[in-house]
DNA sequence: AGCTAAGTGAGAAAAGTTATCCTTAAAAAC
DNA sequence: GTTTTTAAGGATAACTTTTCTCACTTAGCT
């Protein structure tokens, strides 16, 4: 797959929202995309392999337009560092508190939000679910 | 209420899990209790106004204490800082996006970790869930 | 190609958190 | 109740993380 092709998509993404398409946010969107979410540290090492003299203050920014132009989202995890992943459909993500792994979870949310109990007239547009406890692989180890 | 009964379960809290008993740490338990949950930047305004010369790097060091033996529960909130609060029965949280306050509100977290899919096979331990959205008192506004 | 606005990079600055070290106070031992 | 021991408090320095500034470069229009 050519870069052109395996690009265009995130370019039209940052084109939409008016940020212009510069070798950088594409390599941030490529890493994002293939880890699923990542920490500000991890894409900073990651990142910094490509363009070894991108700055740190270029990442932050960057992900704080992508975030406020809602292309990307923080994810605040419990005793962790914050990740960020692409906005994709609804889900929750589940933390291995013993190895740590952190990965994404099919839920309903929207059933989730209709438990509120009766009598909160709360009007919810998102919702953040963490799961936190064992992975299977470490139950079995 | 004398101040002798009102800190006496603290008091006992903090001896179960070995933590002596100063006044900072019934102090930082208080003003937990009242507020429901709150940040290090506003415990530390309300505490210096009790112990005017309380160090922030106190206040830091009894927090994790307190995290450590299950006092205190750290919070993460999308796009705010994180709140503290004493540990109680499981719940989730309300985040107003618009006016922004946070409460808690009574879920059926057991239910909801019954949610995950056949097929995953993840022993939680704890959950964390928070909506955001509008509160009732900013839809009527 | 040239213009303009936006983005990048380097470093400084600001915020937020943790570590060090000495003093003070709580709890235990007597 | 006094002494002894040990943890905790306070001040400050050191880190870490994030934001800001500003000169320079590049993307996207014309």
């Amino acid at each position: 797959m050519s870069a052109i092709i395996r690009f265009m998509n995130y370019e039209q993404l940052l084109r939409e929202r008016d940020l212009k398409v510069t070798p950088q946010r594409l390599g941030i969107l490529t890493l994002m995309h293939q880890s699923g979410h990542i920490s500000i540290e991890d894409l900073y090492e990651k990142i910094s392999r490509q363009f070894s003299s991108i700055s740190l203050a270029t990442l932050y920014k960057n992900v704080h337009a992508m975030i406020e132009t809602a292309l990307v989202k923080e994810v605040k995890i419990p005793s962790m560092k914050s990740k960020y992943e692409l906005i994709k459909a609804p889900h929750a993500h589940l933390l291995c508190t013993q190895c740590g792994s952190f990965e994404d979870v099919s839920v309903p949310m929207e059933q989730i939000e209709a438990m509120l109990p009766h009598g909160v007239h709360f009007k919810t547009t998102e919702s953040s679910l963490v799961f936190s406890g064992i992975c299977e692989t470490c139950q079995k180890g």
